[in-house]
Formats: C-alpha cells, sequence, structure tokens
DNA sequence: CCTATTCACATACGCTTCGTATGCCAATTG
DNA sequence: CAATTGGCATACGAAGCGTATGTGAATAGG
C-alpha cells in the first residue's frame, strides 16, 4: 500500500496551496496564471477547480493558512510579558513585524482586501484581532485602559496603524531609521488608550 | 466654430474619467471592462489608450481627481476651527466621512493600493496627508502635541487607523451605533498625541 | 477475485478581456 | 487649398478564466 487515498488528497491540498501562496506573494494575485502556478505544482487548473472552486476560493485558503501562522506567532510570544499591557504592546510589535514580509503584505493587506473585501468580514477573521480584543478587554477591567472605548473596534483601528507602519517601514529606502521613528509614532499612539494618573485635566 | 479642439479633447478625457469613476467605484476595478464603461461614455478604448496608456494609468488619473476633491473638501472645513488641536480632530472628522463614500472606500482604500501599490508613494501622494503632516509639524512648535514623534509618519498611521474607521462603520448593520463607537476610540487614541501636563509621569 | 461505482484530476472548448497595429477623418497650419 | 498632425475607431492576435467532459485508479460489494 503505496499511500491512503486521503493523504495523496491533502497533499496535493498542500501543493496548491503552497503554490499559490508562492505566486500570490510575489507576482501578486492579478497576475498570477492559474495555469502557471498549478503547473509548477506539478498540477493543472483541473485540480484547482475541484478543491477550491475557483481562484478566489484558493485565495482564501492561502489566507486561512498564513492567518493560522500569524495567529500562532503572536500567541508564542505574548505567553511571555511581565505586565498585561507589556503583553497587549508585545503583540502589536510582533504584527508590525509579520507585517514587514513582503508575502504578508501583499497577501494579507493589498490583494486579500481588494478581491475578498474588508478583513473584518473574513469567515475566520483575524484571529490576531480576536486575541488583541481579549487583552484590551482584560486591561479595561484591570482599570489600565479607559473604560469608554469598544475593544474590538480599538483593536481594529490599532490594526489598521499596524499595517500602515509596516508598509512604511518595508517602502522605506532606510528600513532602520524608519522603523525606529514608526515605532516611536505608534507607542505614542498606544499611550492614549491608558488610562490617566489625574483624570481632572479634560 | 463650434468648439474648439482643445476643449473636445479635455471633454473626452473627462467623460473617460468619469465613466471609469463610476465603473471603478461601484463593479471594481478588476470587473470593470474596459470595453464596456467607454462605450457608456460614447467612446472605445482606443480613445482610452491614447490617453492614459492603459487600464492602470487611468485609474491613477480618477485617484488624482478624488484626491484633490478630497483635499479641497479637508481644507474647506479645516479654515473653520478656533484651536489648531481641534483643527486637526476635525480634518481627522472629515477624512473618516468621506471614507464612508462607497465610492471612495473602493477606489482609495481597496482597489487603488492593490494596483498602484502603497499609497505612501503615489506621485500626488495623498493631499490629504501632507495637510495633516503641516498641521501636526505646527502643533508640535506650540507644544501641544509631543516632540519626540515624526508627523508624517504620525499621520499615516492616523490614515491608517481612519481607513479602518471608516471601513468598520460603513459595514456595519448599525451604523449609527458602531460610528459612536468608533469615533469615541479613534479620538482617543489621538490623545495619545497630546503633551501630558505634568510631564514627570514616565 | 471480479465487477461496479466513485471521485480526484486532466483535457478540450468557448467566451471574455486585454494590448497593439493599423486606418480614417476632422481640425489645424502654411 | 494642399499637407500634415493627431484624436479616436477598428481589427487582429494572445492570454486567461470557467465549464463540460473524459479517464484512470482506488474503494466497495458480492
Amino acid at each position: 500500500m503505496h499511500k491512503p487515498r486521503k493523504e495523496m488528497i491533502a497533499e496535493t491540498r498542500a501543493k496548491l496551496i503552497a503554490a499559490a501562496r508562492h505566486a500570490f506573494g510575489t507576482t501578486g494575485y492579478a497576475e498570477a496564471s492559474m495555469d502557471d502556478f498549478t503547473a509548477s505544482a506539478g498540477l493543472t487548473r483541473g485540480a484547482l477547480y475541484h478543491h477550491f472552486g475557483d481562484k478566489k476560493g484558493l485565495l482564501q485558503a492561502v489566507i486561512a493558512q498564513i492567518d493560522g501562522e500569524m495567529a500562532a506567532r503572536i500567541n508564542e510570544v505574548a505567553s511571555r510579558a511581565p505586565t498585561r499591557w507589556q503583553h497587549f504592546v508585545d503583540e502589536c510589535s510582533t504584527y508590525i513585524e509579520m507585517a514587514l514580509e513582503p508575502e504578508i503584505q501583499r497577501i494579507m493587506f493589498r490583494d486579500g482586501p481588494a478581491v475578498l473585501g474588508d478583513p473584518a468580514q473574513w469567515p475566520n477573521c483575524s484571529a490576531c484581532i480576536a486575541s488583541m480584543t481579549d487583552h484590551l478587554t482584560a486591561l479595561q477591567e484591570e482599570g489600565v485602559v479607559v473604560s469608554s472605548l469598544d475593544p474590538e473596534t480599538a483593536s481594529r483601528l490599532i490594526n489598521g496603524a499596524s499595517s500602515q507602519a509596516a508598509q512604511r517601514i518595508a517602502n522605506s529606502s532606510d528600513p532602520e531609521a524608519t522603523s525606529k521613528k514608526v515605532v516611536t509614532a505608534f507607542k505614542q499612539l498606544l499611550e492614549g488608550l491608558l488610562k490617566k494618573p489625574d483624570p481632572q485635566s479634560n
């Protein structure tokens, strides 16, 4: 018995996703020819349509995979941090770091939203956001963060800023210097969420 | 003399841009057929290629037009505001408001970046950002905003958050309620930029 | 062990869309 | 009034996508 059937199927699915991920990440979604990257996986479009319905379906699968990896990495980093606030800041930093990878930028922040619409409406719906939202909620209960704001909303705004931050660093001619400026500005923004020690002003 | 030549040319250019703008804004860039929307303007692709080189060139022209309109509207709102900080906040609010229009969302925030790349690298380069950057710089000199951050960087981060804010409102099932939550969270983030009255903390 | 059925995947076809090359006609120029 | 420019349309070829159909191997049933 060479290989069980199920295993072969899972393998071709994985090969398709991997090939598409590479093509989407480098060439871009619109410019990536289905004939080309299925061939690079030793397959044809027949397999693609069979498993994913169409090109968009395959993109969804690729995005789900990347999203899973990002969430895992964030959870790992998140697990070690002295305070919860630091924990939260670390999550954001990690998010920005990951967004520096061209593949993630292209697929998750550019082509993904363009093809599938607002990421907030995606099925798996960004595991990263969910994690950030949880921590914001906890921080509110602890009195560290102002209680007037909606955690998920705040998470998404921060998420938008993070993505801009990453793009700015990635496209910079001097990533080192830019990175410093961006991270400084970003942390400054986050300060706005903290409850002030003296609430008399304003 | 019916019409001077130059006028006719400008007119066809305008008609093409208007038709494309409508098609891109409703159908979407990728799905908009050049044959279709040029025909809806009483023209053919011949005119399009002659004036704009290709589809992307036309998108650039459309974006330039919209960007100009946005900048004009922002400057107008900006002109009336008691304090400079309020001025700045108003700019942001106006930006979010404009981003609620589906056409702007689609063209400027989704298809535009996907096709032309990071907006920060666009030629006209978002007149809105430039305006915000100017005001942030002034606010720093006045000592209202912390001096440690780079104005343009901060503008872009805020810009990213604004765009998220607008999308969240626009896609909400209850725009009224969502709008309140989003604006609250957004203004809270902006607070982070303000210099604290008592600089001893931190 | 042999037949039947399923199904993963390939092949073949037509349709749409894009980019280029070419042609035509009106408006300018001298 | 002749010549030329250039704005725009038409014609053609190439490529990509989606669907319909075909095929062969693995499973299931007797």
